[in-house]
DNA sequence: CCGCGAAATTGGATCGATCCAATCCTAGGC
DNA sequence: GCCTAGGATTGGATCGATCCAATTTCGCGG
């Protein structure tokens, strides 16, 4: 309540001034704001009183000093502007608040060097773990140096090729290829893969998981085109994209980033999305929905990622020699106008490529 | 270089072990790591082979515990799943970055308590700083709390009212007045306020801009319509907008979610965007350009203003005494397809309300 | 070779909470 | 009335870097 404790004071109270107005010892008050059960209701009650009256607040740091846990955890993703990363970190964020842990958050930008400093800094800030999504060209010394340092890892939306760290994800794969097999089954044959230009595992499983349909059907699963990852870009190819020797017939994006610059460059063209061509993104942005028409997408639940990857971090704190886990959630198929039958065919009639 | 400190040797070694082993006392090694032009050149250097050689690592806690700063800004934003404060974050991101401070996150979900919560966290955490996004609802205590707790403090993006703190944001006033002015110009009489349902000096400044404009030119400005912040809420909103006794002949929307929302609902309705109804949004997110027919915006620049917000409290942490500053960055009016002029007066052509 | 000011270095005290082993109560059993 | 088990409490040592005042080293002119 009455936290008007004199102003010009200079000095913060302490717990040895706390306990000493409560009438206790240092190591009892210390008790009472750890809410150890060791300590009595009534002399709890005295500490609390004597805490308010002061207007105490507890040092985070001294503690961290002497205990081993600092009650801090790091996140480094590649991106923040991108508003898929912001919902995933809310998602942590979400947890991490209800455990009373602070978040300190570190963008990488997809620069080694900047990924590499980050984890340093929060190796000096005593972070009791980190989450990260790796940016592109990190290999295993992300995770073994971690490992050597006993630092609680995990990696969330990617993960480094070859390592063993507990990861939660989305499933990328199996999305890709549903989307390809709902394309397959409209009758596409033709269909190319619009891929961004970053190496990663995320962009390697979507992969696999197109050339898994394509190949299952034994349809050519050659056609893929990288783009860089923004609107502008993807509109502008729109028109070269569709000057390959074998006209496709169906787009399958990377995201929906890349599809809706596609959807107003095809629109552009004087193309119907969804009769002349099909078009489908992934992620099911909000936008997806309103464009007109309508842009098929693959759902993906970055707040669930979250929130998975801050539980994990939690138990491998907790637990730090349990078995590792990897949480991967599903994704859902959402059709909208932008995707229909496949043109009658012209020139590749019999099945054959 | 060589990290490969003995792993199961337990302890981490310490200023004391660099300084012991460099042949030197812990107060010089103390002095290179903080980078003091005190030490001689050959010191350094062998302080600094030291401690590369023993995988010395700096312990942030320990150092706060005994100096004053941290190292460690805190900031709280209403909502992370709002892209527009991502990119805000970005830019606080960057500038922080490169002074190698560690940036403590919090969502406070336009929750009064956590918000307060979070503060308290960020004292405990003995923050230098910190910045906020008022969450609605807050009120003067926000600052003059932290006067009091003499916790440098600078508001981005919005403001209470009637407090004195630094202050980084975007000239809603003026950006949403000079979009009036251009609807006027076009020969709109009948403009549409869409206003979002929160309460917080955006939403006041944007909607006193809107008034000035109006009034300024003795039209009514007393059409405002409230909807919540959502694409689908406004997307069903459209044809009861259009509703009014006197119809809208232009919507000037409080931001793009909004104004993409009713983009479609207004399509839905058969109306053409530019030529039966004028439709302009704020923010100039990227989509705005994407959608048919192009969505005219008034672009504001929020990395800037997360930018603008990290500097100045590098400056209000360096002087606390320093005066007060306000840092606003204008807004750019972007003309699309979705504006024209009015549509040829009907039933309100002599220019009396 | 001395002296002197500036530059470089140093030991001890300190920040504020936690750990640990030891001590103090206090009821309840005999 | 004595003893004991176990719950409650406590003082001292400690974490690792920084501050500060004091001391040593160095360079160089006289």
């Amino acid at each position: 309540m009455a936290d008007d404790q004199r102003p010009g004071r200079g000095r913060r109270p302490t717990l040895m001034d706390v306990a000493e107005h409560a009438g206790v010892s240092r190591a009892t008050a210390s008790l009472v704001v750890r809410k150890s059960p060791l300590v009595s209701q009534t002399t709890r009650q005295r500490v609390e009183a004597a805490m308010a009256e002061l207007g105490y607040v507890y040092n985070a740091g001294a503690a961290r000093l002497r205990a081993s846990r600092s009650r801090t955890v790091g996140v480094v993703v590649p991106n923040l502007t991108n508003p898929f990363f912001a919902v995933l970190i809310a998602g942590m964020e979400a947890v991490f608040e209800t455990e009373d842990l602070a978040v300190i958050l570190a963008n990488s930008n997809e620069d080694i060097a900047k990924q590499a400093g980050f984890l340093k800094r929060m190796r000096e800030h005593a972070a009791d773990g980190v989450i990260v999504c790796p940016c592109e060209g990190s290999d295993r010394r992300l995770v073994e140096d971690a490992a050597k340092w006993e630092l609680p890892l995990v990696q969330a939306l990617r993960y480094v090729p070859e390592t063993t760290s507990d990861y939660a994800g989305i499933d990328y794969r199996e999305g890709m290829r549903d989307a390809t097999e709902r394309l397959i089954a409209l009758g596409h044959r033709d269909i190319l893969f619009v891929s961004g230009n970053r190496r990663h595992s995320a962009r390697f499983d979507r992969l696999a998981g197109f050339c898994a349909a394509m190949e299952a059907h034994g349809f050519d699963a050659g056609g893929v085109v990288e783009l860089r990852l923004t609107h502008t870009a993807a509109r502008a190819a729109a028109s070269t994209i569709l000057d390959r020797q074998k006209r496709p017939s169906a787009l399958l994006c990377f995201n929906d980033v890349v599809a809706l610059g596609l959807h107003r460059g095809l629109l552009d063209l004087g193309l119907r999305l969804g009769r002349d061509v099909s078009l489908v993104g992934f992620d099911d942005v909000a936008e997806a929905a309103l464009v007109l028409p309508g842009l098929t997408s693959v759902a993906t639940r970055p707040f669930e990622v979250g929130e998975n990857a801050a539980r994990l971090l939690l138990r491998r704190i907790h637990a730090p020699a349990a078995a590792i886990e990897r949480r991967i959630v599903p994704t859902r198929y959402v059709e909208r106008e932008s995707t229909g039958p496949a043109p009658a065919a012209l020139d590749h009639g019999l099945g054959l490529p």
